[in-house]
DNA sequence: TAAATAGTGTCTCTAAGACACTATCAT
DNA sequence: ATGATAGTGTCTTAGAGACACTATTTA
């Protein structure tokens, strides 16, 4: 125990890295800061943990604020609390991570003066406010390894979708082609994956393709593997 | 914003979930509390965070505090902030997950008047203080899954050990037998899961047992994946 | 010797990867 | 018709599971 009332004070925030796939890849939510520190950086949103507010609370509620999404997916990330990440005071964050289908449009709040989509790949050589950055990468990785063993994909996209569509958010997370006809093979043999409406669509010639949904599943076992791009040695 | 210094203020304290894999199957180490609240409770060994401490470092603190170990693997697990987890004040707490080779002997610290090993099967029956159980119930989930796609099984071995102790870490954690020539097969064909050493020991009549150490790999690809015990079907 | 544990070889089966082939649309 | 995209079938191969068999110790 330490100082007068025992403890030593802290704020505790949450940060959002709020994931989608866009015409970009994979992209995220960040916004222009309009205060200081870091006034006119770019961030992640985030804020103030309220005195009776849980923290999956308060993560919903700043999810909500700033951006105005139905919620898809939103899990804890990890928490961040070097002594000086922020100059003010001593703050610890809880980061989060949430997925949406496609870049919806978003409602500013008042933190938020600019919120803006941003793809991952231009945002890995900016300089982002506090230790964003390193937050930012911690979630990209966890969504790229969730992709291989449960159903996170799917909160990526819209409420019905095609196999394709759920391919090209793999393959915008990992950066890696997917052949489409064992990938297809692989989501209809998984059970609870996805299930099929009866509903096809046509995306502009060719033929139609069935629509589905979420499953009930959350995991994939066994897992749809990430491939792994070695140079294997031919002897 | 709210208050008059602009935040709410928490404390924020660390708690270590402790296994190891000892006669009783998997262990995890708790306290009696010697003070309010839950004076007399089991509880996981924690503390607060120091005013100019980061959270990794007072996660290495306590530990060395309340046990003394020499430190294998110790990784962030998740925060827990509901605003009545703790009656007297605000408390987030950052959870930590440690895992040491066979329970060491313990240097109870200050606060841990009594430190000791229990068998996490029988305190899934057995009440915790605060939300600890369900802290320790994510960190032992965490660790089941991890013993599949990563090398995280040589941290509860010591330096030298046989492909049967590893074994029977796997096992004592899924709770599952493993087929001991098979789980030797996978673990020696896993490059830099283990490195071999000229050495040999017999642990009680049979052949001697050839002695390996933790090798450089972290990752397992492929994993080695936990027996599924699914009622199959037998058409 | 028997019993115990360590370790190898081999067969089978599942599932992933490669890719030919069929199906159904727009033009 | 042609080209594009959706979806199926088939061959090959990597790797898991089952388990016979060999190796080396203690009792």
């Amino acid at each position: 125990m330490t100082g007068s009332s025992g403890y030593p004070p802290f704020a505790v925030t949450v940060d959002l890295v709020i994931l989608s796939v866009g015409e970009e890849g994979l992209e995220a939510l960040v916004i222009e800061r309009g205060e200081e520190p870091f006034r006119g950086e770019l961030a992640l949103p985030g804020g103030f943990v309220l005195e009776d507010e849980t923290l999956d609370a308060a993560a919903s509620r700043e999810l909500a604020e700033e951006t105005g999404l139905r919620e898809r997916h939103l899990e804890q990330l990890a928490s961040y609390g070097e002594p000086d990440r922020d100059p003010r005071m001593r703050v610890v964050t809880v980061a989060y991570l949430a997925m949406t289908p496609d870049p919806p449009a978003l409602t500013a709040g008042t933190d938020a003066a600019a919120a803006s989509w941003v793809p991952v790949r231009s945002l890995a050589r900016k300089h982002l406010a506090f230790d964003h950055r390193k937050i930012l990468r911690d979630g990209v990785d966890r969504a790229r390894a969730k992709l291989e063993y449960t159903t996170l994909a799917t909160a990526f996209c819209p409420r019905e979708f095609t196999i394709a569509e759920l391919r090209q958010v793999y393959e915008a997370i990992w950066g890696e082609e997917l052949d489409p006809r064992n990938f297809s093979r692989k989501v209809l043999s998984t059970e609870g994956f996805v299930v099929p409406t009866d509903a096809t669509i046509t995306r502009g010639g060719g033929r139609p393709a069935r629509l589905y949904r979420a499953g009930p599943a959350s995991e994939l076992s066994p897992p749809l593997r990430r491939p792994r791009s070695f140079a294997r040695q031919r002897p």
